[in-house]
DNA sequence: AAAAAATATTGATCCAGATCAGTAAAACAG
DNA sequence: CTGTTTTACTGATCTGGATCAATATTTTTT
């Protein structure tokens, strides 16, 4: 049992409104009382700097962890050297659910900018789903949609083109920013050509080439990490095609 | 609550060894009065034939799905009229973990031979896992289990060889007959070509080419749906370089 | 058993994107 | 501010696997 921290309403309103346990828990209407309870059990950690490590692949797997600010990415090394991204982190979105199965990260996390990152015990999180229905419901919703949005990854890196992953990715980024209250049209990368490449299973030149082509054909204005979407019909247009479906049945949430 | 069907302990069982859900629910010791509720939600049905679905996208999303022997695919439909095969699924495996977010099935599942199939009402399962913490930590970890699992495929996918990716597969569907107490090395395909394509994202062609140029490498022996695997650390050998790495966390289960 | 349809194999050609290579522009260190 | 390192861009070339095409084999239908 989670010892009775005592913290008002109001000050729980500020500490889980615009955090990833927003998305979580406040939209399928917890009680009041529920929420402070989650709220008890999760613990806010000094900002993490750039290139540091959240948790590194093989170690243990005690927390679920929630970016509040900045970027995390996660990636997987090879036996050559070589790492492969296995994905970016914005604000709200929650990092390990693929370390529950063995206790054991099955991946490293490391900041991409200075991030602020949310602890949440998984052992306490489990007593609480317990508890909990909403939250138990709650928690399953969260990790089946890891589950569809890595399959529309696969389904991407199986049959689409160079350009159609990157159109994807750029749409992806900028609905989720979009989501969060920042700019659907303008936002800056925290990530390098190299590692959108390793994410999307491509060259970084071709990556750099597809933004060049991009920006020649008025979609896109890009400097450097700065993007600014000019088009967005157009970007949407070129996964027309070949698309997952699974978007489609997404309801407008 | 469940009502309270009687059955005989030892015939649970027989219904549930060799059944998908020993994997969910036996290794972890459940009580026997646990594995007799949980036993008592399970509906097991009739044959489901070649051909026939078990869902479709779209549809509401009400149950999972264990195989219990047969095969299924399941696969999304592209809006150029092509499928897009997301899964092959062996008795023993769970289908349906995607339908959980938003109520709906994210894909069709389809019998590639005919199978018998348990129907699991997941709202019930609900129920009891809210009762049995062993069961909701069991239902975590499968659901963790397949993010680990579209992970690695989404690896592979992103930037393996046509080579290692066949590779990949045969060792997986290896491993998996031989989990469930099958031969590891002489199995059927119930898959076409271009399903094995679709899947790996190749074209049927070039997975028939493999098939040849792994026969003539003495890897393996082919003819059309049967496949005898002649040097199974040769296959290993081909994924040795690029491999993700998941893997080798993984405990000898 | 013959005809038709679906599936698998094999060969020839082509191209998207990888790889190699060199330059330019930021970011960082002293 | 200057030299060094990292990251990004662009061009030239090469290649793995797609695509196109033809045939062979199996399965299904009648």
């Amino acid at each position: 049992m989670p010892e009775n921290k005592v913290i008002s309403l109001d000050k729980l309103k500020v500490a889980c409104k615009n955090c990833g346990l927003a998305d979580l828990c406040l939209p399928l209407g917890l009680e009041n009382n529920d929420v402070e309870r989650l709220d008890s059990i999760i613990e806010r950690n000094r900002p993490l700097h750039r290139g540091h490590h959240l948790f590194q692949m093989g170690d243990e797997f005690k927390n679920l962890f929630v970016v509040k600010t900045g970027t995390v990415k996660t990636y997987t090394q090879c036996p050559d050297g070589g790492e492969q991204v296995v994905g970016f982190h914005l604000p709200g979105e929650v990092i390990g659910f693929d370390g529950i199965e063995l206790n054991k990260h099955g991946c490293s996390a490391k900041a991409l900018e200075t991030s602020a990152i949310c602890e949440l015990p998984f052992n306490r999180l489990e007593e609480l789903t317990a508890e909990i229905p909403s939250l138990q419901h709650q928690i399953f919703r969260l990790l089946s949609k890891e589950i569809t949005k890595d399959t529309s990854l696969m389904i991407l890196l199986g049959k689409s083109t160079a350009e159609e992953r990157l159109a994807a990715f750029l749409l992806s980024l900028s609905s989720r920013f979009h989501h969060r209250g920042f700019s659907a049209t303008e936002f800056n990368l925290s990530m390098s050509r190299q590692e959108i490449g390793s994410y999307l299973g491509l060259a970084l030149e071709t990556v750099s080439r597809l933004f060049t082509h991009f920006q020649d054909q008025e979609i896109l204005h890009v400097n450097r990490k700065h993007v600014e979407i000019r088009d967005i019909q157009g970007l949407q247009k070129l996964l027309a095609n070949q698309t997952t479906c699974l978007e489609k049945l997404r309801a407008p949430s």
